[in-house]
This record gives C-alpha cells, sequence and structure tokens, in this order.
RNA sequence: GGGAGUUUAGCUCAGCUGGGAGAGCAUCUGCCUUACAAGCAGAGGGUCAUAGGUUCGAGCCCUAUAACUCCCACCA
C-alpha cells in the first residue's frame, strides 16, 4: 500500500477497472431485480452539488442492493431542456447577427442536434468521476428515436380519448423567452409596487368611478368595470356605461361577485386578455377581449399612440398620461406578489393563447389513490403532502410551447381542415386522403417526456423483457423541488400507461445550500463544483461529506471544510487498513467461529455485530446519514482506538497461537467494515480490499455482511475498557504524563478472568510499566481507584499531591451522594414505584446498592489518609 | 390566504415507539507511543425557543406564543 492516502492515484483506474469488467451492465435473470433511473440532468448542464448528493444516494442503493445480491439496474441519461437551450442557441445566433426565423426551423434544429451531441457525454463524464455505478450502455436522453416514439404513442392515446384539447386560456407567458411557461415555472415573488387609483368617469356626466389596479398599463384591454352585486354604493348604477380613459371607448360598469367591498375602492377593472380572472369574468359577461400587450411585452396597437412601448417602461408613460388628463386620483405604495419565470427572472405575462391542454382531473385520481393506500411511498411521509395537496388542486396542464427544439406536437390538419394526431409522420389525411398536410407548430413541455422517463427508458411502447422484468423500478431519489414538477407526472403517467407506480419509493433529499444555508447560485458566486472538490479531496470525501449527517429531506449546508474533514477520516481509515495489512503477512487464516475467542475479540465482534445491523437498518430506511456516523463512530472509536491498539500487545509478543488469533479477528472485521463503507465510499474500500489476504474478485461483488459469522460474543470487557480510562483520568488529573510510566496494581476479592486476561492489555493502554493483580497493597504510597469491586492503585509516589487527591475523592464523594439522594427520591415515589417497567426499577436499586457500596470504600479511603 | 419545516454546546447538527442530554468542528491541557501530528490521551461547555398541560417521569406527546425557512395560491 501507498504510505498515504492518495484518491487521485487510483480512483479513475479502479473506475476504469469496473467499466472494463462490465460490473455496472445487466440483464434481465432469475434473480429479484432492484432498479432505479436516473433523474436525468440537462445534457447542456455542468455537474452541480446537488447532483453529486443526487446520484450518491443513488449509487449508495444500488451498490448496496448489487452486493445484497439482487439484479440492480441503474438507467442514466440526460433531459433536453429545450428551452435553455433554444435561449442559449438564439443568443448566439444573435452574437452573429441572426435570428431564427432567417436560419429556418430545418437548419435550427440541426444546430440544435450539434449542440447536444457537442454536450451529449460532459455532463455524463462529469458524473463518472463520482464513481457511480450505472448501466452506462443504456444512457438515455430525452430526445432520443425511441423515447420520440414514447412520446408521440401516448400523445396519441391522450389524444384519442379526448384527454388532449386545444383551448383559449390566459396563460403564462415569458415575454422574453418567448413561449408560454407552465404554472409550475412562473415563480412569484414579491414586489413593493403602487396600486393606482383612476377615475372612470360615466358616460352620461353622473359623476365617475374610481378603480385601484396595480397594472395601470393594462388600461388598454380593459373591457368593465366590476362591482360586487351587493355593493350598495354601486347598486343604482349597474349596467351604466363608462369611459375608459385615453382610449375614450365605452365600457359597462358590471356586477360580479369576484369584486370584494373591502378592497381598493370596491371597483375593479376588467382585462380579459391579461388577468386568468378576468378572463373567466368576461366569459361570464360575454365581454370583448382586447389584447394590449404583444409576445414582444410590447403594447399594441389598442393602445393608440402608446403602441409599442415596452410593458414596462408603459408605466410611467401611462401614469403620466392619466394624471395628465386629470384621472389619476392618487398612488399609493403596496406589495404584491409577481410571476416571474424561472428561467431567466422577467416578468411573465399572462397573455390569451390557443394552447394544448391535457385534462387532469381524472387522469391524477389514481395518482392521489396510491400514495393514499401505501403503494407509493414517499421518504420522509411529509413529502406527501405536497404532492397531494398539488394533485388535488390540480388545473389542466398547457403542454404547448413556442420554441422549435423538442418533441413536436403530432398533430397534423389537412388543407380540408381535417385535423388529426399521428405516431409515425403520415403521408396523407386518413379522413380524406389529401396529402398536403401541416403540423402544428408548437413543441411539447419536456416534462412531456420526462414523465415516461421510467418506461421509455425501458423501451415503452415496446413490450420488451427489461420493461417486464425492471418495472415497477424500485426508487427514486430526487430533491424536493421536483415533486410537483416531475414526480408527479410520472406517477400518473406510469399508471395510466403501464398500469402500475412507476417506482415504489420516493427517496426525498434536500437542496445543497453553501454553509451558511443560502441558495447556492451562479450569481452569488456561492456555488462549490463538485469536480472541484474530487481533483482536492478524492470523490469518496465528496460523496461521504455529502451524506454523513444529512437527514433525508432536508436541506443540507455545505462547505469545502466537509470534504476535507471527510478525507482526514478516509485518510485515518487508510491508515487503519494498512496497519493491518501489513501485520497480516504471515497470517494462517481461519474462520473465525472456529478460534478460542478471547474477551476483547468478542467485544469487537459483538460491536461489529451491532454496527452490521445497524447500516442494514438505516439503509433500508434511507437514513445514509445515520449509517455512516455509525460506521465512522465504529471504525474510530472501536476500531482504532480500541482493538487496534490491543492487538499490538499480541502482534509484537511472542505468543504465536494469539496473534494468529488477533490477526483473524483485524481481518474480519476490517474486511467486514470495508464491505459496509463500500456503497458509500467505493474507491478506497476497493483499493484496500485488493490488498486483503483473503480477498476474492471486486468488492463490488461481495456480500454484503448481515451479521457476524460466530456465536456466543457476550463479554464483559467493558470492564477493561472502564479500568484504562479511570487510569487515564487519574493520570491527567495528577499530571502525569503519558511518556511516564507507572506502575498499575489491582486488587479484587473475586476472581476475575477478565481482568487476569488483560493484564498486558491494561499496561498497554493505559502507560504502565506493568499492571499485575496483588493480595494486598503495595509498599509503595498508592493512589487509589474505586471501580465496583475492582481497586487499582498507582504508585505515583512524588508525584502525587494528596492534597490534590483528596480535593479528588471529595468532589467524588460530592457527586456519588447527588446520585444515592436522586435514587432515593425515585424509589420513595409511589407512582414511580408503581406505575414504571420493573427493569427500570431494579436497575436504580443497583445503581443505589452500588453508589452507597462506593461511597463508604471512598469514605474509608479518606480518613484513612 | 393555505400548508410544511426548523428552533438542543461558541458553530454545524444527531437524539428511532417518553425512562438519567450526544457527535463533529472550535476552545483548553498533556503527549512526536514503530497505522495515522491529516494523529493520540484528557478536560471545560447546554433552564433542549417561551408559557401552560398530560404523565410516576417530557428534548420527545398535547395546546398556545414567538422567531426564522420553504412550498403552494388568481385579491385588483
Amino acid at each position: 500500500m501507498e504510505k498515504s492516502y492518495s484518491p487521485e492515484l487510483f480512483e479513475t483506474k479502479i473506475y476504469q477497472n469496473w467499466l472494463d469488467k462490465n460490473y455496472f451492465t445487466t440483464k434481465p435473470d432469475g434473480r429479484e431485480h432492484y432498479s432505479i433511473v436516473m433523474p436525468p440532468p440537462n445534457v447542456t448542464g455542468k455537474a452541480h452539488i446537488g447532483h453529486a448528493l443526487d446520484n450518491t444516494m443513488q449509487d449508495i442503493l444500488i451498490r448496496t442492493k448489487r452486493m445484497q445480491g439482487f439484479n440492480t439496474l441503474w438507467v442514466p441519461g440526460t433531459d433536453h431542456a429545450a428551452i435553455a437551450t433554444e435561449q442559449v442557441l438564439v443568443k448566439d445566433l444573435k452574437s452573429k447577427g441572426l435570428d431564427k426565423e432567417t436560419v429556418g426551423r430545418e437548419e435550427f434544429l440541426k444546430l440544435g442536434w450539434q449542440w447536444y451531441d457537442k454536450y451529449a457525454n460532459v455532463i455524463c463524464d462529469q458524473l463518472k468521476k463520482l464513481g457511480i455505478s450505472c448501466d452506462w450502455s443504456r444512457q438515455a436522453f430525452t430526445m432520443d428515436e425511441n423515447l420520440n416514439r414514447a412520446v408521440r404513442h401516448v400523445f396519441c392515446q391522450y389524444y384519442k380519448e379526448g384527454l388532449i384539447y386545444k383551448g383559449k386560456r390566459v396563460v403564462n407567458y415569458c415575454p422574453s423567452c418567448k413561449t408560454t411557461i407552465s404554472d409550475n415555472e412562473n415563480v412569484h415573488i414579491d414586489q413593493s409596487t403602487f396600486l393606482w387609483y383612476i377615475k372612470y368617469p360615466f358616460a352620461d356626466g353622473s359623476g365617475s368611478v374610481v378603480v385601484a389596479t396595480t397594472r395601470p398599463e393594462t388600461i388598454f384591454g380593459d373591457t368593465a368595470v366590476a362591482v360586487n352585486p351587493n355593493d350598495r354604493r354601486f347598486s343604482d348604477k349597474i349596467g351604466k356605461d363608462l369611459i375608459l380613459p385615453l382610449v375614450n371607448k365605452k365600457i359597462k360598469l358590471i356586477a360580479d361577485d369576484y369584486c370584494e367591498m373591502g378592497f381598493g375602492t370596491g371597483a375593479v377593472k376588467i382585462t380579459p386578455a391579461h388577468d386568468p380572472n378576468d378572463y373567466e369574468i368576461g366569459l361570464r359577461h360575454n365581454l370583448d377581449v382586447v389584447n394590449c400587450i404583444d409576445h414582444d411585452g410590447k403594447l399594441t396597437e389598442s393602445a393608440g399612440v402608446f403602441a409599442g412601448l415596452d410593458r414596462i417602461e408603459a408605466r410611467g408613460v401611462i401614469e403620466k398620461a392619466l394624471a395628465d388628463g386629470g384621472y389619476l386620483v392618487k398612488k399609493e405604495k403596496y406589495k404584491n406578489q409577481v410571476g416571474t419565470c424561472e428561467r431567466c427572472g422577467s416578468f411573465t405575462e399572462p397573455r390569451i393563447s390557443t394552447q394544448w391542454f391535457v385534462k387532469m382531473k381524472d387522469l391524477v385520481k389514481p395518482a392521489i389513490e396510491v400514495v393514499k393506500n401505501g403503494r407509493l411511498n414517499f421518504h420522509p411521509k411529509r413529502y406527501e403532502k405536497t404532492y397531494l395537496n398539488w394533485l388535488e388542486n390540480i388545473q389542466d396542464w398547457c403542454i404547448s410551447r413556442q420554441i422549435w427544439l423538442g418533441h413536436r406536437i403530432p398533430v397534423f390538419t389537412c388543407l380540408n381542415g381535417h385535423t388529426f394526431a399521428a405516431e409515425s409522420d403520415p403521408q396523407k389525411c386518413p379522413i380524406c386522403g389529401e396529402k398536403h398536410l401541416e403540423q402544428d407548430e408548437g413543441v411539447l413541455d419536456t416534462w412531456f417526456s420526462s414523465a415516461l422517463w421510467p418506461f421509455s427508458t425501458l423501451g415503452y411502447p415496446e413490450k420488451t423483457d427489461d420493461l417486464k422484468y425492471y418495472y415497477p423500478t424500485s426508487a427514486l431519489v430526487t430533491g424536493y423541488d421536483i415533486i410537483t414538477f416531475w414526480v408527479s407526472k410520472m406517477v400518473f403517467s406510469g399508471l395510466k400507461f403501464m398500469g402500475d407506480v412507476p417506482f415504489k419509493d420516493v427517496v426525498i433529499h434536500g437542496l445543497v445550500r453553501d454553509i451558511h444555508g443560502v441558495k447556492m447560485s451562479k450569481h452569488l458566486g456561492n456555488g462549490i463544483d463538485p469536480i472541484d472538490m474530487i481533483n482536492k479531496y478524492g470523490a469518496d470525501a465528496l460523496r461521504l461529506s455529502l451524506v454523513n449527517g444529512m437527514s433525508t429531506g432536508t436541506d443540507v449546508k455545505y462547505g469545502e471544510e466537509k470534504a476535507k474533514e471527510a478525507k482526514i477520516f478516509i485518510n485515518k481509515l487508510y491508515n487503519a487498513s494498512k496497519f493491518v495489512v501489513q501485520n497480516l503477512k504471515d497470517v494462517k487464516i481461519c474462520s473465525i467461529e472456529s478460534l478460542n475467542l478471547r474477551e476483547k475479540d468478542k467485544w469487537i465482534l459483538l460491536e461489529l455485530d451491532k454496527l452490521i445491523k445497524s447500516v442494514n437498518k438505516n439503509i433500508d430506511k434511507y437514513a445514509f446519514g445515520v449509517a455512516t456516523s455509525n460506521l465512522i463512530e465504529f471504525t474510530v472509536s472501536k476500531f482504532c482506538d480500541w482493538y487496534i491498539e490491543l492487538s499490538k500487545v499480541d502482534l509484537y509478543g511472542a505468543d504465536e497461537s494469539n496473534k494468529n488469533k488477533t490477526q483473524n479477528v483485524l481481518l474480519y472485521v476490517l474486511s467486514n467494515l470495508l464491505k459496509l463503507f463500500h456503497p458509500f465510499i467505493p474507491f478506497v474500500t476497493e483499493y484496500i480490499y485488493q490488498e486483503l489476504p483473503n480477498s476474492q474478485g471486486t468488492i463490488m461483488l461481495a456480500e454484503f455482511p448481515k451479521k457476524v459469522q460466530c456465536k456466543r460474543l457476550k463479554n464483559n470487557f467493558d470492564r477493561v475498557i472502564e479500568i484504562v480510562r479511570l487510569i487515564r483520568n487519574a493520570r491527567a488529573e495528577f499530571n502525569v504524563p503519558d511518556n511516564k510510566n507507572v506502575s498499575i496494581f489491582l486488587h479484587t476479592n473475586k476472581k476475575d478472568k477478565t481482568l487476569e486476561e488483560n493484564l498486558n492489555e491494561i499496561a498497554k493502554l493505559a502507560h504502565g510499566d506493568v499492571c499485575k493483580l496483588v493480595e494486598t497493597e503495595p509498599k509503595e504510597k498508592c493512589s487509589k481507584i474505586i471501580s465496583g469491586e475492582i481497586e487499582i492503585m498507582l504508585p505515583m509516589g512524588q508525584l502525587v499531591d494528596s492534597q490534590k487527591e483528596k480535593e479528588l475523592m471529595e468532589k467524588e464523594i460530592e457527586r456519588l451522594k447527588f446520585e444515592i439522594e436522586r435514587s432515593k427520591k425515585m424509589l420513595s415515589n409511589a407512582g414511580f414505584v408503581a406505575k414504571a417497567p420493573e427493569k427500570l426499577i431494579n436497575s436504580e436499586r443497583e445503581k443505589l446498592e452500588n453508589n452507597l457500596q462506593k461511597l463508604r470504600k471512598i469514605e474509608n479511603e479518606i480518613n484513612s489518609l
């Protein structure tokens, strides 16, 4: 083994070896399956720390299950992220003085594919550095031809069943991305703005109505003013004409329940083309729909002289015009929320347009059902609420986008006006035979294809063996931010087209934030590049640092320090392993059970057994953070601090039989520990495993430990640990430095095999030149410590300050008295004695007895001083 | 407006169905002991947000309050 832990020396090599040996690829067989589909990152993106977390968690599951003997499949892939990519391409064209239209759709799509091809493997290559064990031979892309087949199949199925319709709606529109976006992608942010109070005079000159609005620039789209039907202030005026300021058009004062009497002035302007509520009101009252903002976000000709103004600039201009005309009553500060585009951040514009929709109400019912009846489980469970809440209030899904990249809507119209959907490009109209067909201009929402991911990647719509064997998948691992976007869509799609849930467990993790809890962003420059971390600390350190101590569903605060710490720990594991390996050169390997085990061996094996059970349990619960803390705690505080230190007595001693026992136990514990650690830190565990004398093949395919293969592990070794601790404490209290050896004398009235067996060990760990059991007190002046039946005597001679000794004893007496009081109080509580479990009462009585005994001994001691 | 989460040591967080408050980092002390100074040994440090309640017993359960965070929602 190399002298020190240097992941850069072996990580890449090991990964290549795994790939070469095809350890990640799999196909259906007779075993039980365990499958995961990777949430596809954007193909043009860079791996960020969130991907690292997401994929590490999946890899932990896959590696564990693989070692447990399952047929494990992990399908990797990428998403085409149409809007984002199109934006980049448009910008690129612009820099060359071109635009989409001049290039043309066909050419533009070619550019798109060039772009996708260029990036196809960038992010996946980055993810490979993490060590993830997915089946790269199945790498998918949401724009792949077979995925397109799935998309069109599903679309046509919906279409046939009347679940897809084309409709006029007010939808969110991003004037910067120039496309419709779904409600999900429309993020509301708080803004400080104003409420403008505008006077709308009655046409007959009988006064006016004042309306309050946050959007004066939409005045040109007003086709009515509404008040509440129960509002007395207006009851005699309903139905009268008003003059629309600046436009001088007549509009009606109408009554509609939507208006709240208490808000603003009680009157609200109605702009059906630019507000979903107003649109509904417009339908009820049969109002005109006037578009006053176009697809560039500029005022239309309906704004007369103001036409062509940008909607945001227009606000000030209109305000001035209104003021000049005497229409502006007042303007007051106001806080509200506005929609912004998730991608580009610009204000979205509710705009009336014709779009394609999927009817959601019925589609979603089974998706609600499976969560309620437990066929699909969220971890942690509380995220079921997010999911259910969204599905129960579902609106129809706007699936059309006005861009060119992506899956084009497979709807065609012939010259005779027949419209139909087709799975493959048709030659003629199926109704009239007309050959001249026009395809719908729009493309589908990216999520339309991602919704099919768990089965489209397995071959759908073909009924493949993969699909039969690996579907439904076992778990989906993703962030909570994507539950409504994606998880819900996969669930109803899976249920609809496969007749079963797409996965049984949804494992939710949080966002990775910076060390102060702030969301990482390019803008703030607080992002941490996972590839940097890998280069500096190794992939294992990155993985461990992301997962250790995390709890599912909660945000992770992450700083470089954590990777550093993780590397320090792995270094410790590495060094411990190096120690073991170096001392196994002459080992005669035999089964643990065949050895005549000593107390200390049983002790570490029992601890290992507890660890194995806890790791298994916590991986099953997706509590990876608990599993790693337990692993680390065992490694450092049990294996390194105690067993390895104890082992030196035998390894450097003369007794061959004891040496061999120790060697075998070391080997057994270490190889089990490595296996348990492997899903979390795959590289270093593989590296070390290959150095072990009993390793066979890769650790990846070794059996994941279920329990220690040995019975009768009960032991009393904790007593030895306790004694060592007491001696160390005493030494520290009396300022006896570690490099000064002191003899250790133990006295007990009972025969104590554990002690007899471990005298050398105690001497070694407590820095004694010798450790002896004695019948009587030695002649030297000793400091005495009581541990139950055992008296520990340390002849520290002149090092000991008897005053100090007395103080310590008094302190101990204080403590004991306090404890005794406490026990007495509890035991004299009638309620406690009557109702508490017997076990607890007994242990309390025992404690009291012990403490009383100790107290007597120490009091004797202090008196004799 | 609706919903969820958080509040425990100086910092970051564990604490599973209620039975004597934990870890890591940081701080202090001693040690270069032949796996590891990226280390070892020891120590200090907490009214478990607040107020009530249930219970023999509450960090944990119930009720209210406060602060912070997030998600959802069409109040002009």
